[in-house]
DNA sequence: CAAAATGTCATTGATTTCCATGAAATGTTA
DNA sequence: TAACATTTCATGGAAATCAATGACATTTTG
């Protein structure tokens, strides 16, 4: 069993970028971090070259490792380079501060629009952070699709892999 | 064999938001708490994002990581997002009291109306939680179209997978 | 040195823990 | 079986703790 990200909150963003990772995502990240002990900061990894400009990706180290290791083990070529450029270049590595922040540089706060406001989203493995009106927008498109093919999730689980 | 949510109890919700969660509930999530010991509390998930605004349901720490486990194992996409979206980022990670109750976040309360009472279903492998007057609307639904369609509920049992 | 970055501290409000009560259920014993 | 004791539940209130955040101090860096 593996801790996941759940939940979503949104969270002030100050003056000089700096932003509270929610309570419970730090749960998940200090358990994700194989150098974290029991009292310290744990490190995490910050992706966002994944989603053009509409949102920021948070991994745990042990997450971002993975996928590191994926890339890793592809052959040479512009589909490997690509990769990354988008995973690990446009990436950052961070740790969090005793009050559990991290600091969102301004050109990262610039790219995303964010200003005063942070969207946390819990996404299984990994955790998004939006403008809080993008991600409503962003929300409300999925769930015109939802709407649109009249679909149960759940059913839609069982179901065998469809992708879509 | 694994133990199941049965049967039906109204609770009172105090002003903190405060609510018991049935004895024979404690017992299944406990069981389903693979980290659970006796004597300690149980953690589960509370997911609301299943129904639209209709009610929120409760499922065991396993059954969660099941469902959290399938999503991750789909193919990237719009389907695994709005799962993501809807399972993971509209859920709770939760942890029971020593007196058997966890807090419904004013969030949560305003989006199900639930005030002052809340209502435990139990729905076998997992739990929903209504307002006394949904709950009893819904209900009524079912009920009449029964009385419509002339169900035989352990015929239908037995009939190999009909939608409807 | 100035500006930026990082670290420390304090406050406030929310959350969680702890303790207490009464009611209901269960068990025990004569 | 009647009377009593014990345990389990559901719930309320108070105390203690923690999370989020703003303000200020210190360090780093160009």
């Amino acid at each position: 069993m593996e801790l996941r990200f759940r939940g979503e909150s949104v969270h002030r963003v100050d003056a000089k970028g700096r932003v509270s990772v929610p309570a419970s995502f730090r749960r998940v990240l200090e358990l994700g971090d194989p150098d974290w002990v029991e009292g310290g900061n744990p490190s995490f990894v910050l992706i966002y070259g994944l989603d053009g400009t509409t949102c920021l990706n948070g991994y745990t180290k042990r997450e971002a490792d993975r996928l590191g290791e994926k890339i890793a083990n592809m052959p040479y070529g512009t589909m490997r380079k690509r990769m990354e450029r988008r995973l690990m270049t446009q990436s950052a590595y961070l740790t969090l501060d005793d009050n559990g922040r991290f600091v969102l540089s301004q050109a990262l706060r610039d790219q995303f629009g964010i200003t005063d406001e942070a969207k946390f989203a819990g996404m299984n493995e990994k955790f998004e952070i939006w403008t809080p009106a993008a991600f409503e927008a962003d929300q409300a498109l999925l769930d015109a699709e939802d709407d649109a093919q009249g679909i149960n999730l759940l059913e839609a689980l069982n179901a065998p892999r469809q992708g879509v």
